[in-house]
DNA sequence: ATCCTTATTGCAACTTTTTACAATAGCACA
DNA sequence: TGTGCTATTGTAAAAAGTTGCAATAAGGAT
């Protein structure tokens, strides 16, 4: 399976090189569109890149994170799920039927620059995720 | 090791029964004051309970964060620590250093409203984890 | 004090995630 | 095109977390 988005030249933009493995996990997550967890992309990459471990993934994901190339985020009981970094957004999640929410930025943006002066710390761009009870499971 | 903090008559308000293996568990917690993994939970709480295993301590913080008696928080990677539910707060983590800082509800509590106002989702009271980077880290 | 219901537990097997380290292979450069 | 540095990978083993189910025991009722 080719396709036309190559990221090599951004990878080594980042001192990172690109290996087959990377490519199949980048190209498993661009083309599933949504959030999948490190086994999912597993089986997935597998089909493209057969000799590919799970160590392999579990690392290429947390490295792609660190540099911004993926957003991790939580799901609640530890579980956690990757996607490819695109428009900055955050979630909510009902945390009795799993049903989710994207939430916007720009409703943090006070918020971010507020806990940035008062704590010093430079906030992460993205993908907070909030847990509650959707309305349907208020009842 | 016996102290003087029984939860029985609370776990029962809520539909949980004592066992000596929430017994044990809820004193590890008391007794650290701080957050432990459940790592951390299973080997100090076999202390005082010898026969208790994992599968129980999963499922008792579990339950017991479900009714809100313990506070669950995301510490980055997937990793998940609890402490026993008391004010409310939340947590901002340097992924470089892993340094954290506490924050107050307060400036929360507008997004908060927001929020459930525009999604009709009821939101946890508790525990969110900003992650980005600390003073020292940022140079 | 005994019985009964059913929440809770332990067991055993399994899946997921992590670790250390030696082998491999990008890719910068000559 | 070939060489060297070192980031990246696979392997093997361990650790952490999950699952289904039968046995146990908490505690309300008699
Ligand atoms: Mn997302
Ligand atoms: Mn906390
Ligand atoms: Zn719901
Ligand atoms: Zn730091």
């Amino acid at each position: 399976m080719t396709c036309s988005i190559n990221y090599a030249p951004q990878l080594r933009a980042q001192g990172l090189r690109m290996t087959p493995q990377r490519n199949a996990i980048l190209h498993v997550l661009h083309h599933s569109g949504g959030h999948l967890s490190p086994t999912q992309v597993y089986k997935q990459a597998r089909k493209e890149y057969p000799r590919l471990t799970e160590p392999t993934v579990y690392r290429t994901l947390e490295d792609l994170a660190e540099k911004k190339f993926l957003l991790a985020a939580h799901v609640g009981n530890g579980k956690i799920v990757y996607e490819l970094a695109a428009k900055q957004h955050h979630h909510l999640i009902c945390h009795k039927c799993g049903g989710t929410v994207q939430v916007e930025h720009a409703p943090l943006e006070l918020l971010y620059r507020q806990l940035e002066s008062s704590t010093g710390y430079k906030l992460d761009s993205g993908h907070v995720t909030f847990f509650g009870l959707c309305s349907d499971c208020q009842s």
